[in-house]
DNA sequence: TCCAACATGTAAACGGTTACATGATTAC
DNA sequence: GTAATCATGTAACCGTTTACATGTTGGA
């Protein structure tokens, strides 16, 4: 997957490894992450592949670059991809598959670690919304924006807005579920045990799969 | 991850290899998703790890089942990870990632490739309110739920119900703006070649990251 | 002189995916 | 008999991640 993604960035401009371990390595390209040390052998099987091809240009500071460029056939490889049909959507998250067992987790734990997913969710967001309004104030309005190619980019932003509105939502939720249970429990239940599963109730959710 | 999964199903209840292969297999308990010949080893690694133990039971069906259940240790070590710092909640999308080179997929391509995503999405989507309907009419709201293991699963029932309609409105968005532009450039650019980045605008998305 | 930024790599481990392989029991 | 379901595995591959390794240039 990261050869596609080098090859987009490729399309655009021709770009040497270190300038593409810049994109890929902090607030990332379209979401993408990779590492320095995946990028350098991932360029050496595109070039095997005949998908790219590069020259050396000197560098102002340090030593001499390989600047990579998309050959004709790389074009070509890139655009059937793009094209192909795309299956498989899901989506695999480490916070949701931890809270399927929220009942596990000592509840200060797990407003915590709730509490920190809803703060980071809001950085996230203000600095994609601040990303928004640069690109809107220098393209104007998707539908209108001269320049093709940055439709694109403009339609990531507003996904990554939608969804990380979506996170956050559920995060407030979830935090909002786990405080009136605690209320409830703490004066219910004084010192009484955790209630039990009652016996015989099956476990609906092991029949949802 | 996988052994993560596993072990939060095997604190709820006992289960074989075959079990736990067909809570992974198809819908996906919790939206995650397992092969069978991850299963088996992975199972392997767990009880050399000394997580889980196994009896023998036989089968009404079919050959013996080997069932695997946690072991102190195994519980253990399911809170500890449950309790610990979650760092990186980031999302790779191939979908997002192919939308960033809008404009290099024929239009026609990319609004059927969208529009199948949406069909997906719609679909998933009221699976997972109907599953939440008949999780509401036997716990009630996840709030007041008697049933304490259950609300874990409840909270991701609506993750993922509020993060599928994130990206089903996000999908319309993104076909309303790709139909207007279609609208636009064939009535103002007949025959025009697509317009091509003006000389000398640097490309705004390659600073963000 | 030393640090930061420039620039390019290798090796090992880990986890998920695809494909292949085997055999028992029950219902048709 | 034969197909479906039950039940358990192995082997090879591929992409990502972590850690390690090396050397240059310019500025403080």
């Amino acid at each position: 997957m990261l050869g596609r993604a080098i090859l987009e960035l490729l399309a655009r401009e021709p770009l040497s490894g270190y300038d593409l371990k810049k994109r890929f390595a902090s607030s990332l390209a379209f979401g993408w992450h990779a590492y320095d040390s995946q990028i350098y052998p991932e360029l050496k099987r595109l070039e095997r592949a005949e998908l790219v091809s590069w020259t050396t240009e000197e560098s102002s500071a340090g030593p001499p670059r390989r600047v990579y460029r998309l050959t004709a056939h790389g074009l070509e490889a890139l655009i059937a991809w793009l094209s192909s049909p795309l299956e498989d959507v899901r989506q695999k998250s480490e916070l949701v598959l931890r809270v399927w067992a929220a009942d596990l987790i000592p509840p200060a734990r797990l407003e915590s670690l709730l509490s920190t997913v809803g703060e980071s969710t809001r950085e996230a967001l203000s600095r994609m919304e601040h990303i928004r309004g640069s690109l809107l104030e220098r393209y104007g309005q998707p539908e209108l924006a001269a320049d093709e190619s940055q439709v694109g980019p403009l339609l990531c932003v507003e996904h990554d807005i939608l969804a990380l509105r979506a996170r956050l939502e559920w995060v407030q939720q979830a935090l909002r579920v786990l405080t009136v249970r605690r209320a409830i429990h703490s004066r219910t239940a004084k010192g009484k045990p955790s209630p039990k599963r009652p016996a015989g109730s099956s476990n609906v959710v092991s029949s949802l799969g």
